[in-house]
DNA sequence: GCCAATGCAGAATAATTATTCAGATGATCG
DNA sequence: CGATCATCTGAATAATTATTCTGCATTGGC
């Protein structure tokens, strides 16, 4: 080691400014340094491990709803995370995030294959995932780009990230997610980009996907779905979206042109998958969720409170099999 | 407790912002209160004992010194700090007040009766007691004040200051340092007031004075001793002061004018108090803390290691008794 | 010996955090 | 019911801390 920095006087200003309570200044007096210096050995001295800072566990987590919702539903692995009241759901779905990555990031095996659609909580839950280039995943981009104006909450700017937090190589669908019909789907979905993409998916083990309603989806944001369209979907029973694909209330899919035209996991691709979680925020999913779960599209939930509740009291309201395609 | 600052809550704003590292900005967004919140929140955290700031142990005592001390001097109690190099005479005062004022601490019992001298140095440890008034201490002023321009220095107001944060009475002379004439001395002697000091110091546990030389003391720098009175006072074997009582190389008393006006606690006094500690810090103080332990004035030792250093060396370039008056 | 290259220190400055202040809210007591 | 008092809050501001930038010193070739 250097000779500055030496541990007895990290230990010097650190024990002057956080055991005696000093400020910089008077650390910077006592030790003969300038305060930059102080907060240099500061930093250091937290660094080093000689100022340990530890914080009494809070648990973001609602164990409680999370054991409820396992039981009821029958799902796998569910992480309801706490929520401030009175958020944005733009905030709700950056503490979503924040704190689901740390559980996602345990979730990932070293050598896994992590299928990813978009959406704008799975972007947020991404981008708290730590830093670190050690795992020797595969990622592998679930679903087209939804269009041609790139966003950041694109599966395919999402997995790019993804790979490069956590180290591991991404495998691009570099697709649109629908396409004008289905004879330029099924000629893409020939190209060996595409197929080689697609068997990645098959052999998956884990899959990060969004549920959308079609009152509120990616797809309505970004304008990709008119009204009517929205009607047409919801005439063919359509309560929900799941990797662009549509979804009734039993969680079949909805025999519609976008279903010949789309790109993205196959239905019976994502029931393969031995983990597939689904990434929501907000309260108004609890429809189009059921329909994931019961059609064993999802296995999982990372999910707010609020979410996690209102998904609950629907499941109580609808009690499987038999449900109203929507109560009008 | 109140319903803010709840547990959860606390946890929750010291979690984001010591473990995951955002700003209290970015914290008060995910709270959902203003920053000024946030800092409140966190104080209260902290306070609470949610967050722990450890920092590994920095000793300030340099205990090799100390016992070396204690053997070769034969003292009981010694405390030697740690000096950092370059720090100009009145920071190295602040460094050992400050230090020591916890060892000093724990040698108080609660029902003690300290005697107190003033000087720069027991200024700055008295400054760093803790705040605490749970003492039932009686605290007694071991000397008179230097002058009349009361300064932050003398007994009189260090007496104060330490009862007030330590808790317990203080006791004090209000007089001056030196009498014009030996009758008005004793007169005042018989004074209730101050021979009720007088009393308390003779059953004293404890004194804190300081050690002045005839070169550096505090009557040299608010001038009370004039150049030619110094010089008379060197004639006359003194190389040291205690308590404004002047003394030979062998601890006794010199007698001068000096002896029969001084209103402090007497030689005699000293040596029966159980420990009598003398706070000194800087290296040029050697002989006169040589002479006031030949001398049995004090028992114990609060100095820092460079004081310490050059203690050692004159103990052992004047081997005890035979000692010359001066070097010249 | 001379010249990059490197690293470190502190002054200046930017960014962050703590505190003050003034208004809002609500509890308590007459 | 007010009136009073005691909190509590966030905006504004003050104070503190982190970072940038520049110059100096040292190291290691050539």
């Amino acid at each position: 080691m250097q000779n500055n920095y030496s541990d007895d006087r990290l230990r010097l200003a650190a024990r002057l400014y956080y055991v005696d309570g000093l400020g910089q200044n008077e650390v910077a007096k006592f030790v003969k340094v300038s305060q930059a210096k102080v907060s240099r050995l500061l930093a250091m001295a937290r660094e080093r491990g000689i100022v340990r800072i530890s914080v009494a566990d809070y648990d973001p987590r609602r164990q409680d709803l999370e054991s409820e919702l396992v039981d009821r539903l029958k799902l796998s692995t569910v992480i309801v995370l706490k929520a401030i009241d009175g958020l944005s759901t733009a905030d709700l779905r950056r503490a979503v995030g924040h704190f689901s990555a740390a559980a996602v990031d345990t979730l990932i095996k070293p050598k896994d294959i992590v299928a990813l659609a978009g959406g704008r909580t799975i972007h947020e839950l991404i981008n708290h995932l730590p830093e670190r280039r050690n795992k020797a995943l595969t990622i592998v981009q679930a679903m087209g780009s939804v269009d041609s104006n790139v966003s950041a909450f694109d599966a395919q700017e999402v997995g790019r990230v993804m790979a490069q937090r956590l180290g591991g190589s991404f495998h691009s669908l570099n697709t649109p997610a629908y396409m004008p019909d289905k004879r330029t789907r099924d000629a893409l979905l020939k190209l060996e980009q595409v197929s080689a993409v697609h068997g990645f998916l098959t052999r998956a083990n884990l899959a990060l996907v969004g549920v959308g309603t079609l009152e509120n989806s990616v797809f309505i944001e970004r304008e990709v779905l008119s009204s009517e369209e929205r009607e047409h979907l919801k005439d063919a029973g359509a309560v929900g979206e799941i990797c662009g694909r549509f979804i009734d209330a039993e969680g079949k899919e909805c025999a519609t042109s976008w279903k010949d035209r789309v790109m993205s996991a196959e239905v019976e691709q994502l029931k393969k998958i031995p983990l597939v979680l689904a990434v929501v925020s907000g309260s108004d999913r609890s429809q189009a969720l059921l329909a994931a779960i019961r059609g064993h599209l999802i296995k999982g939930l990372i999910i707010d409170e609020t979410g996690a509740a209102a998904l609950l009291k629907a499941a109580s309201a609808t009690p499987e099999k038999k449900s109203r395609t929507k109560k009008k």
